[in-house]
DNA sequence: GTCGGGTTAG
DNA sequence: CTAACCCGAC
């Protein structure tokens, strides 16, 4: 089973470069982030035309996470509350969270805050953001043991997840109080796909469209595919395929594939 | 001497099609109207590199009218009120005014307002501004007895200035009012030039950007030289060039070249 | 800096 | 449909 994540910075300006990547790329699962778009605006059929089904979660202009798949999903649900239905509303105002089943696997897309600048309001919202996942994914565990959490994390665990070029200690994505709290959450059991197969720094998932960062490769890994033990154990591969950022106009992301 | 008019849309997004256009037709003197773009930014230089002279009236992001010109004008005023000192500032706020004299010739480029609907209050704009433009060439008249009006006018005098499709009775740039206001205008003492040489319909100088109007030929010939008596009799011809509307990219607006 | 969406205008 | 601006994001 392949489990792509993408954050594809807008579905309907990414549209086509999506659809030729799926048609050379079959999947399993895609999962993509920031689609920037109402559900009613979803551009499903180019998705149905390839055989594949869409859930979706959006809203106007910002965040908005689906997930595409060959095959039908099941306990489908979006946000945090249909697991935690005591939370308050301000988590699931923004659509950052998208969950379904498949042959026995959870696949869990997030697209977590980016948190904009240290110590900043939002930078505190994506902190405890992540402890009310920790919360949610404690949940799901109990219902199923088997869970690939994927997306857009905005956090590179360690040094060598980012280019040479920054000091990440008191960088966005890289402060020690955000790396502590992804590190809080994977503690409930899970797994980097992408470090059982490649330990060498220098691999990266996203590069800003400023300064010519794609061009030096100057770049952060923080997409990412976290697997619960078995998983884990199963998985076969986890691949970053750098050509689609390569195209024109392309997203800052590109996608990451893991196989299981 | 050769007078041509061109609503360019953006002179920033369409300076090479226009300076291509200018090498391949010279012409004594290009008018051009929205140019949306602040003097200090306008792109003089490659009107230069052709050995014309730049005088413009520009605005941020609207409106904006230029005389390009390989001879120096005299005698250049921008808006209403160098000749009208009285009138309110109201007139002169949007820039869609620029006239300039040459070989006793004086030229007037216009950008008059769209009107935007019916009894809207551009509508109501429009007509008032219509009878400002009056009292400025009445004015006009009394320095200099040759004068070429020129510009985008927004208005269709007759039904065979309209493509079929279009009822004009009820139509901005076409209602009633609007026409009897343009023709008050030319009752001081203006002809059409376009109408000496060519009295069929189905000429047009703009096709809308939406419903490939411009495919299906549904254009509008809005874009006009009003000719005091002597020039219209001196006219030699005066050709609407479809070529650039041909172009990507283009502006919904071709050029207009009356030869006197 | 660079992008995407939304808005306003035509 | 097209262009410019504004805004928010990163």
């Amino acid at each position: 089973m392949k489990i792509a994540t993408w954050n594809v910075n807008s579905i309907r300006t990414r549209l086509e470069q999506v659809v030729d990547w799926l048609k050379q790329n079959p999947v399993d699962v895609l999962c993509l982030q920031e689609t920037k778009v109402i559900d009613h605006d979803f551009p499903r059929s180019p998705f149905e035309n390839l055989g594949y089904h869409s859930y979706i979660s959006g809203q106007k202009a910002y965040n908005g996470v689906a997930l595409i798949s060959q095959q039908q999903l099941t306990d489908v649900t979006t946000g945090f509350t249909p697991i935690l239905p005591d939370i308050e509303p301000i988590w699931d105002e923004q659509k950052r969270v998208i969950t379904g089943v498949i042959d026995g696997v959870r696949i869990v897309n997030l697209y977590v805050p980016n948190g904009s600048a240290i110590a900043s309001e939002k930078y505190e919202y994506k902190l405890r953001w992540l402890t009310v996942l920790k919360e949610y994914l404690r949940s799901l565990l109990l219902l199923q043991p088997s869970i690939c959490i994927c997306g857009d994390f905005n956090i590179a665990l360690e040094d060598k997840d980012i280019h040479e070029k920054v000091k990440a200690e008191n960088h966005i994505m890289a402060s020690p109080a955000e790396r502590q709290a992804l590190r809080d959450v994977l503690e409930l059991g899970f797994a980097d796909a992408f470090r059982k197969f490649t330990t060498e720094g220098g691999h990266f998932s996203w590069w800003d469209y400023r300064a010519a960062s794609f061009r030096r490769n100057q770049g952060w890994r923080i997409d990412h595919h976290y697997l619960t033990p078995v998983l884990y154990e199963q998985a076969k591969s986890c691949i970053i395929d750098v050509s689609p950022r390569k195209l024109t106009q392309p997203s800052d992301h590109t996608p990451v594939i893991v196989e299981i």
